[in-house]
DNA sequence: TTGACTTCCATAAAATCCCATGATATTCCG
DNA sequence: CGGAATATCATGGGATTTTATGGAAGTCAA
């Protein structure tokens, strides 16, 4: 399984068009996708991006619950309406809409950031904020869970 | 089961090319890889390596993409942003980012350190300074302790 | 037409492939 | 056993391809 892992930062030129870094292109077709789902973050401070399986395994999962839930429908419809779906051009660019990439305070400078089956679109100085706060509340933890970082054992 | 064993130096070519181990290709190849996961290590003084394995269950683990559980755990989330994807070359090289190298204060030599499941990259002379440590260490645990004494070498 | 979007082309930088070489290890054969 | 022939490996240096990015031309709707 191919996942988006690591961090690039592209150039939104002023058409607002960012190229979406090769190997990221190369996760999405190994999945059968030449295009992008884009929806804003919960807290809106960047972009959540996938291929489209995701969402279709997310509404599957929102289904799960409670069919007749009002939850749910807020829930899912919230994702589904935000959610937009870009294809990706012949030269491997997107054109992310002005107003999500404002929402998320991106210009100029596009971080793509890894994040497994997913990844997001940061503001490059916001994203090293943010990854600097997980760092430190995770210092402990990471080393137990990667089984890379210490013989330590409690590994599960 | 294949294993990472022993202690390899080559050198870092100008084009910040190296050559993985023909054993430690040979390992990842057994398990159907033909590249290698890198990431910081948590302190940072030096690289770790592993196949892509490694990455997908620490994936699993943290349960996947749901945009609306804002605390999934940072510290994946630091790890997939850090960590890359190398392929390696018909020559069996890999090229290490710049930033990387320098993070772990590797240059011009690199050292290839087993550890059975996973490998380490450092700079040679600080991984024998390591090395010193950590054996003095085990060395307290085992007095210590009724096993044979590695199995919590809590070095990293 | 104007304005928004898409396709197409150009280019510089960077990554990748390809081949050559010397060193080391391995095999083969007398 | 010894020594030559043969692989394997690490490493260097081009040549080639891919990428990111900018700009121009084409398309379509209002």
């Amino acid at each position: 399984m191919a996942l988006f892992l690591s961090t690039y930062v592209n150039k939104v030129d002023k058409k607002g068009r960012v190229s979406v870094p090769a190997r990221f292109r190369a996760v999405l077709a190994s999945k059968g996708f030449d295009s992008v789902v884009l929806l804003p973050t919960v807290n809106g401070d960047a972009i959540d991006a996938c291929g489209m399986d995701v969402m279709e395994r997310l509404l599957e999962k929102i289904g799960g619950f409670d069919p007749l839930s009002e939850d749910r429908e807020s829930y899912a419809d919230a994702l589904m309406s935000d959610a937009i779906e870009l294809p990706i051009d012949g030269d491997g660019r997107i054109m992310v809409p002005l107003e999500m990439l404002e929402d998320a305070g991106i210009d100029g400078q596009c971080a793509f950031v890894g994040r497994g089956d997913s990844f997001q679109l940061w503001q490059p100085a916001a994203f090293e904020v943010r990854k600097k706060q997980a760092r430190t509340r995770a210092a402990n933890k990471r080393a137990a869970s990667t089984g890379l970082g210490s013989g330590g054992g409690g590994d599960d």
